[in-house]
DNA sequence: AACGATCATATTATATGATAATATCATCTA
DNA sequence: TAGATGATATTATCATATAATATGATCGTT
């Protein structure tokens, strides 16, 4: 049932621990719902035969877990699942679980939200603060945005490192983490709605432009357009696709 | 050497897992710089001997700070710190183990840049979106800053209450938790500079006032001005006591 | 000497089984 | 009914053994 992975080293999904992995799907079970908030999961036991591991990596596993705030495991009760609230949603994986089972239109509403609350001030914060390698760098992005085919990965990979560089250009790196958590997001974007692409291209060199000019208020200008006009256009796109 | 806690049922250092115990140290240690980056440290059977557990609580331990990005470990070479630029700060424990370990001036400015960022954005938010009893409980908040003892705990607890409850207006999982990583650093704040309190208290009501009457760019401005106020006055602070 | 294959070794990864600690629940007693 | 007591299930910790694997040494070939 198990795939030992430890054996197939190519492409496929990347080899990793058997932790890891009966991390990765508890932890998916978990923030899916299959158990609700509060419930117990079965105990180490029983997870154990049904992962098909021994007790000590289920232990290892649930460790993690708990590190991450999904659950809480106590002597004799057993281990419960936490209330969502203190889930750690700043956690990469635990974001990704919950980005992966959240209903499309609810995603995106909250991921601008939160790119609209950090990056028209990251972007005015670089404007005072890049240095001219970083400057140079967003140009670069820039330029590999344009370049890239617009269908391909490269596409995402670009418009990723864009926006990144911008963090990086603040100097903080607290900043930096969180915008490597819009980073995930942007991929699944990217990953439902292709044709945003395209759209929002064309607004991302007026901001590279007013961080170049060292204009604070051009460029958090500029990137509250880009984010503005394409949540906009992801909406309509979500609207006249289905009602997920 | 290693204290069995789980002896001490009183006030002390709550009572917890040896496991977590392991965590807390060995992160701290990591954290502090006691290992390098790329230094790979002791193997577990050391560590065991070294914290007085068994090599199963290091390994977990050890999978946890994994899980934080602190550390690597693969088989033969041992477990080796990670590059910082991976270390995951938005965890609360790896952020509460920064901010012991950092020079007081880079641990404020840090912060205060993160807010900044934030907190103006979160107060235009709720002020579009907040409900009647989110704004009803923000007023309390306010009065109960305004009520507490200005040297006592209760005032910290107010100040970070106020700050959240704005997050919690907000509507935005995400948000929220950025906005409990900043109460973290509002209660180191308060440890080093408690004269901050009563200079910046009187700038939270015109917060809240704007959020109540659905002002949000009144709101923004409100925010922004006590973060710039603030700010600038712990820096003040700072210079005249020593140059840490 | 340079290079590649092979092997020894150290370290983590996993498994297994035993004992301790502890919270829950039922039962008993006042 | 309330409180104490004990049985029980579950996690917490420990100890030990085996497997997997990356590093570095050794050796042989060119």
């Amino acid at each position: 049932m198990i795939v030992r992975s430890t054996f197939l080293n190519e492409a496929g999904p990347v080899r990793r621990n058997l932790c890891a992995q009966v991390v990765d799907r508890l932890g998916k079970q978990i923030v899916g719902g299959t158990f609700s908030e509060g419930q117990t999961i079965p105990n180490e036991a029983v997870l154990g035969r049904e992962f098909g591991v021994s007790r000590s990596v289920v232990r290892e596993a649930v460790k993690q877990l708990a590190a991450k705030g999904l659950v809480e495991s106590r002597a004799k009760t057993g281990t419960r699942v936490r209330p969502r609230m203190f889930w750690n949603l700043l956690d990469i994986d635990v974001l990704g679980w919950r980005y992966a089972t959240m209903p499309r239109r609810d995603f995106f509403r909250s991921l601008f939200e939160v790119r609209t609350v950090i990056e028209p001030s990251a972007a005015e914060l670089a404007a005072t603060k890049a240095s001219d390698e970083e400057i140079a760098a967003l140009g670069k992005a820039c330029n590999e945005m344009e370049a890239a085919d617009p269908d391909g990965d490269d596409a995402i990979a670009a418009d990723v490192a864009f926006h990144r560089q911008i963090l990086l250009a603040c100097h903080n790196e607290l900043l930096l983490q969180m915008g490597m958590l819009i980073g995930v997001g942007l991929f699944t974007s990217h990953r439902i709605s292709t044709k945003s692409y395209p759209a929002s291209l064309p607004m991302h060199r007026p901001i590279f432009e007013a961080i170049r000019r060292r204009d604070p208020a051009a460029a958090r200008a500029a990137m509250q357009h880009l984010l503005t006009e394409t949540a906009a256009f992801i909406e309509r796109e979500l609207c006249s696709d289905d009602h997920t």
